[in-house]
DNA sequence: TTACTCCGCGCAACGATCTTGCGCTCCGGC
DNA sequence: GCCGGAGCGCAAGATCGTTGCGCGGAGTAA
């Protein structure tokens, strides 16, 4: 519920949790400038309300044998709404497809993939993907290297917002 | 490094910790089948052996008033390595790009950025982006909806691998 | 102003968890 | 058969998570 506004602690309590998320509560509490239990209450709250979905090791994909990492964009033939779920279904069912996101303009998904190895992810994008009912068109993208991969929302651009709208 | 290979528990104990963060190490414990000292020594071990890269919560952008989730494809004029990395250097100064990755093909980056509203997007688009040095195109594509978000690797489809090898 | 209510903090205590040291077993090499 | 190393489980002390409770400040109404 974005009626309940969240006050300092609670946004540095997020900022905190989003950059080290297996932090200690006293050591969080000790960070944001409050004792360990209403600390401890304060993120349980923001945990229900739905701010923080989860928490995640972040894994990384090379060591374990994921060397190919690949953005598709997917055309499809039909747009209508139980057509375009029925897409999203099947990409949440492809485990290789980690992201699927629907977008306006000339492509209307973008995914990001993960595969062992180039044949791997070949024969997903020949057998399944582009196979796939509905698909029209489906161009992919190598990723050549990554620069940045930092996860969820930049706090500091929402503290500046706020400290300008007040 | 690669070469120290993973035993089935030290996969189990990633791919746990992959769908939750902050999971006691006594729960982890009794699901990989150890008990919790040595339990604690591998995930120690993996965080050490770059394995797990950090722990991060899963903040939803919408909640805290980022509303704009948008690609942008981006290609530069000269692909020098120098430029590229100057590219990869401003992208990672940028808090409103959270992820940038170098991709073959047609387009040289891929950028994936957030932003509080539309206009506050396009503004970084204007002035900052479009108007960086060596940025040759740039073709953004709002995210309408998103249907599927999974952090890291798929372990089913490595446990299959494994197996299918063996 | 005063009294009242509500919300959130801090204190204290108990139970759970983390962390370390140690002894044991299993396994491979000599 | 003996030895050495790796990895496990047990046990104990330190730390942390969790709950209940009393206190104080902000807001409201008389």
């Amino acid at each position: 519920m974005a009626s309940t506004r969240l006050d300092p602690i609670d946004r540095k309590i997020l900022a905190e949790l989003q950059a080290d998320g297996r932090m200690t509560n006293v050591e969080l509490a000790k960070r944001v400038g409050i004792s360990a239990p209403p600390c401890l209450r304060r993120v349980r709250t923001l945990e229900e309300a739905g701010y923080i979905r989860g928490y995640h090791a972040d894994v990384d994909p090379r060591e374990l044998g994921f060397e190919v990492q690949v953005f598709a964009n997917v055309g499809l033939q039909s747009q209508a709404e139980a057509d375009l779920s029925a897409f999203e279904a099947r990409c949440r069912a492809w485990p290789l497809v980690r992201e699927c996101h629907m977008l306006n303009g000339e492509v209307d998904f973008i995914l990001k993939c993960v595969a062992p190895d180039l044949s791997t992810f070949q024969r997903f994008l020949t057998e399944e993907l582009t196979a796939a009912a509905n698909v029209a068109s489906v161009k992919t993208a190598l990723v050549i290297r990554g620069a940045k991969d930092q996860p969820g929302v930049p706090f500091d651009v929402l503290e500046e917002r706020l400290a300008r709208d007040a």
